[in-house]
This record gives C-alpha cells, sequence and structure tokens, in this order.
DNA sequence: AGTTAGCACTCGCATGTGTCGAGTGCTAAC
DNA sequence: GTTAGCACTCGACACATGCGAGTGCTAACT
C-alpha cells in the first residue's frame, strides 16, 4: 500500500483540522470541508492511513488523530514555505528594532514577541562567548581592602567585580598584578582564558603573588565564568494554560516542573543541531517534552557568535506558521543588531 | 453573644483542622478529636459561631469552614509564637551561610528556602538602593569610539557600561569629564544624582560638553537607574499545584498570568508595612490576591538597606508557621550578610 | 475496480435516578 | 446548660438510558 495522493491530501487535511480544533477528526468532517470524495471513500483512505500508522484512533469509533509519524511527514514533505502576514512582521519589527542596546535584551524581545505571536512558550538562548576576546583587563582601587576587577571583552562587553583584599595592596602593586594579568591574558578568547594556568608567567614579588592567588584569581575565573554563561530566556509559560491537552492541571505542573530546570534546558537546546531544527514528540527522548514538540532555530549576530531560539508547544502545533515565525526572527536579531551597533560598518574593526 | 472560652477553642479546633485538610469540618470531627463536647452541643456553638461571622458553611449541610473575620481574629489574638523546629532551622541556615558572595544571591536563596519549607510561593524583594551613595566614577577608554562608564556605590556595587561614542574622544577630555562627574556626584545617593541637572556646574570646553551630553549622561542615567532598581525573586510559583483550592485550571491560569507581573507585584509588595505584615484575603485589595494571604517581612543588612520578603499562599495557611520561618529568616539574613562581608568589622568604616 | 449509500455497531458524554454518608437543626429529655 | 435522637439536606457516587458522532462492512452503482 502506498501514498496516493489522495491519500495524502486526507492527511493534510485531517493534520490541519486537528491542530485547528484539538479534536479527533471524522471522515464526514473532511468529506464536508474538503471535496476529496464522500464520507465512506474517505473512510476507507482513513483506515488505510491507520494502517500504514499515520492515522490512530483513541477507540472504534471515534475520530481519528493524526500520529508523529503523520506530522513527521508533513513536516519533511507536505510543509510549504509561508511568507509571513504583514501584522505579524510589523509585531516583529516593534519589538526589535526600538531602541534596544544590549543584545541580551533585544533576545529577550525577541523570545518574548515569539511567545506572543506562537501563543506557545517561547525561550531564547543568549549567543555563547567561547570566541570572545579579553581586550582590557584592570584594577582598579576603590580604598585600601577594595578593588574593582574589570574586564572588557573584544565584544565589548564589560565585567567587574569587587574584590575584597584581606591586606591593603599598593596602587604599584595593583598595577604590576594588572598589567602581568594583561600580558598573560588579553587577546586568549574566554575559555581559553580559563583554562591556562592562572599564575604561570607572573612576573611580581612574592607577596604580589599570594595576593593575586588569594583574592583576586577567585573572583578572576568567576568573572570568566559569568561571562560566558549562556543565558536562557523563556516567555509565554502560562500559554499552554490555553491549550486543550493541558487541561490536565496534573500535566501542567509536571510541564512547569521540568520546564522550570533551566539547566537542564539549556543542556538540551544548546546540543540541538543548527538552523530549524524541528522534533516531534518522542523524537525529544524526554520524558516531559515526549508529547511536546519542539522547533529551534540558530540566529548569528556579529558574524561569529551564535545563539538559538524556539518554541515548545504541543505536537498538535502549526509547523507552517511557527516555522516561519521562527525563521523571520532569527533573520531579523542579525539585522537589529547591526542597527542596534550604530550606522559605523567603519567602526567595526575593533 | 460573646466569644467564650470554648467558642474560641472551637473555633482554633476548626481553623486547626481546616488548614489541614481543606475540607469543610464537622461538627463530629470536632467532638471526637477535642474534648470540648458531644457533636451537638459543639453544632449549637458553630451555630453562634456562624452568626457571629467566625464560620460558614456552603450550604445548610456541609461542615464549617473558617471566614477571613475568623483568621483575622486567629492572626491578632489566638496565635501564638512557635519556636521553629530544629530541621528547619537547618535549611535555613544550610542555605544562607554557605559560600554566598553576593547580597542578592543570599536574598535569593532566601526566598528560595522559604517556598521550599512553606510549600507555598515566595519572593523576596532586594535591598531598595536609595541611600546607597556614588563613590567613584570613572570614564576608561577602550579605543576612539568606546569608552566605559563605571560607578561604584558606597556598597562596593559596581557597575559599568560601555558607552559608544560618536565621534573619538581625547583621554584628556575623558579625564576632564570624569573629573567633573565626580565632582558633582560623588557622595550623592542614588536618587540624588538622578534628579541634579546634569550639566550644571560642569567646567570643560563647549565639545566636551556636547559629546558629554549626547554620548554619556543617557548612559549615566540609564545606569543609576538600574543601580536604583529593586528586583523581585520568586519561586515556588508551581506549589499551588498541591492546593486544592487552586485544582480549577483556571484559577491556576489566573494566579500565574498575575503573578508575573513582576512590576504590579513589586508595586504591591513595597508599598506594605514595614515589620511582619499579614494580609488575609479580601484585605488585598487585589482581585487575584482575594482569596489569598499575604505575608511579607522586612530585613535588614547593613543598618540602612532594607527590603522584604515573604509568601502567597491560600488564606487556608499555617499563619503560625509561615510567620516563624519568615522571621527566622529575616533575622538570619543580616546575619549572614555580615558573615558574607567577611569578618571585618574594622573595615567597615569605608 | 473504484465509489458510494445504507445500516448496524461502538463509544463518549450528558442526563436522570437512587442510594449512601456526613452533617445540620431542632426538640425533648437529662 | 448539655446531650441523645431524629428528620432533613446536600454532595458524591454508581448506574441506567438516550443521543450523537463516528466507524466498518456490505451491497449496489458507475
Amino acid at each position: 500500500m502506498n501514498l496516493t495522493e489522495r491519500k495524502l491530501k486526507i492527511l493534510q487535511a485531517i493534520i490541519a483540522d486537528f491542530v485547528r480544533t484539538a479534536e479527533p477528526v471524522g471522515s464526514r468532517t473532511i468529506s464536508k470541508n474538503y471535496d476529496l470524495g464522500s464520507p465512506a471513500t474517505i473512510r476507507n483512505e482513513m483506515s488505510d492511513l491507520g494502517e500504514m500508522g499515520y492515522l490512530t484512533n483513541i477507540h472504534t469509533s471515534s475520530g481519528r488523530v493524526p500520529s508523529e509519524k503523520a506530522y513527521r511527514l508533513y513536516v519533511d514533505e507536505m510543509m510549504k514555505k509561508k511568507e509571513l502576514s504583514q501584522e505579524k512582521k510589523d509585531a516583529i519589527a516593534s519589538e526589535l528594532y526600538s531602541n534596544v542596546t544590549e543584545l541580551d535584551n533585544l533576545i529577550k524581545r525577541a523570545a518574548h514577541v515569539l511567545s506572543e505571536i506562537t501563543n506557545l512558550t517561547a525561550f531564547a538562548l543568549s549567543p555563547g562567548q567561547e570566541q570572545d576576546k579579553l581586550k582590557y583587563i584592570n584594577l582598579l582601587p576603590l580604598d585600601d581592602y577594595n578593588v574593582v576587577l574589570m574586564l572588557v571583552s573584544d565584544s565589548c562587553k564589560v565585567s567587574n567585580t569587587a574584590v575584597r583584599l584581606d591586606k591593603p595592596a599598593s596602587e604599584e602593586t595593583l598595577r604590576i598584578l594588572a598589567k602581568n594579568m594583561t600580558y598573560n591574558y588579553s587577546g586568549k578568547t574566554l575559555s581559553e582564558a580559563l583554562t591556562l594556568d592562572i599564575i604561570k608567567n607572573f612576573k611580581a614579588d612574592a607577596e604580589a603573588m599570594a595576593m593575586f592567588e588569594r583574592s583576586i584569581a577567585p573572583s578572576f575565573i568567576r568573572t570568566l565564568e559569568e561571562m560566558l554563561n549562556v543565558n536562557l530566556y523563556m516567555y509565554g509559560l502560562t500559554n499552554i494554560f490555553a491549550l486543550p491537552e493541558y487541561n490536565d492541571i496534573t500535566k501542567a505542573k509536571t510541564f512547569f516542573e521540568k520546564i522550570n530546570c533551566k539547566e537542564e534546558i539549556t543542556e538540551k537546546l544548546i546540543s540541538r543541531d543548527d538552523g530549524i531544527t524541528i522534533t516531534i514528540g518522542e523524537e525529544n527522548m524526554d520524558e516531559v517534552l515526549r508529547d511536546c514538540s519542539v522547533i529551534t532555530a540558530t540566529y548569528h549576530v556579529d558574524g561569529k557568535k551564535v545563539g538559538k531560539l524556539g518554541v515548545i508547544g504541543p505536537t498538535r502545533m502549526n509547523y507552517e506558521e511557527v516555522t516561519s515565525v521562527v525563521e523571520y526572527l532569527t533573520d531579523n536579531i542579525s539585522k537589529a543588531f547591526m542597527l542596534m551597533e550604530g550606522d559605523d560598518d567603519d567602526k567595526k574593526e575593533y
């Protein structure tokens, strides 16, 4: 038995209907709305589709529900690229292109508008900074016991930390230490910096070295780690309440509990393939996401920096629509970022 | 009719039972468990209590449920101070006194452990920084077009922002501007700094002034505002799923949606009285919190800085227990903070 | 041979009915 | 003032019934 033209059309119709209504769809409905033959004919075809594993029925006399295999077929073969409605494009634009000054803010907004447009749970990962290089390192004395450790990266990400010394250090000592750090670390990527043996190659007297190791080095490492951290932003979590599949309170509960393990989710998302990736139900290999689908895409800013964003929703999701939104968004993140940087392509060398 | 000893005892028993079970409590239950007379006697008393507005019954033949007036009476008159179990004290201690380095982290942990112990939704507001003073202001050139604006406050809170200039500035210019800023702003509280007319009293040439106004001042203001921001942390939101009063999916939904308006919640919490404050149901004057009770307390760190933390839960909440936890926590936040600052009381002058 | 009408059958769901148990209110006796 | 007893109320639950949507199958139609 193979997938004839009509079978495909019927399957598509069933998917469309089920995505819209979340109700099992019967032969009569399809027959009425799609001009694909009489209910009886459709029933025969549906029966075949069921045998082939594309449709399931809860029990004998209920309508049919598309299987995950059906969604996979749909996503791979039947789904067409869809131009986003102007309205949605506008919504995205007004969110992205409006006086945002920080990349992370841009990302947040992208995730936010994504959740609003799709009515699903959206998330975004801030770009990984592994390739970002240290550019400027300094130690600024505040008073005898407090200094500020200041790191600036290639991409002008500034980070500083108040460090409390256990005994006063002279400005001279700090200057020397800062010089040493600059010498050893500037030009290195953040992840490289973390792997280097901190005190190797330091040229300073024993006391300064001791002070560095005790007080400054730990802060330095912590700050580097922090700069490397990928942030996960989530929006529209409560959108799941609108979905009939989460009418069951315990389902909603477990969803929330699992989705709140940010580390775990970050992990999962990072390890996904680049580009637009769609995983359906069991493909997610995850207890909680078993009856969800996840769509992610990679966005690029500034050539090298890469992050992810996407949505989590029921397998019954409007793949076509959501995919276009996700795609449109990732494209526009780069553009918005460039705009944010100012009209200063000439300055990009720095 | 007035509240006799026995009536009070019966009311207390009913509250205790209802808090535990969330089921309307009947005369027989009380009679069996509390030795306060036969079911019939208790029924008579309950009838009186109902007339006085302390008990309500859903319908003729259901058990009684304490009214908000009853909870108010309980909280005001009948509740005793309760020593926390050692187990809970330990849980709090292990969360608060373990290598935390930032105040905000301490606060987060406090809220987290609070939600864990009470099984309710807990929140914490980071301390307001209105009284925090600017101590150190500097502009550090990164390259021709990028400088770092660096602010350090009295309490060693460091903040810096990358500022992009629209045309290059000499180190000298930046030095002068920084000096001007220091002269005008250091020693001022953050909120004072925001109210001052930025460019008044500046001594610099016209070009430097223009540059300051165009590029640096906006970042300065934004940074100040950011430093003044009070952060709201929430934990245990999903705990409400365990409460029978939120078995209704729409209730859970509205709860989540409202509780997610961080600004609104922050507003509401800030405006509450200091010290331990308990508001019950309608006292909250809020559509969503109408059938919740809120317990907040103020914590102090460092003498002047003040924040809040507390829980949101159903009116049927263990007020005694929760109040003790909240109280114990606020006390220990100050202690943990002092420990965090190091054993350096001698350095506190700075 | 593919398509369709017709019909018996299944199942979920809503509705109605009866029973049970927990609880109240009242009255009369202690 | 307290208590036992009793009639009454109401929600929860179990069970039956009917309805509607849907299927599968067969036989007739094109």
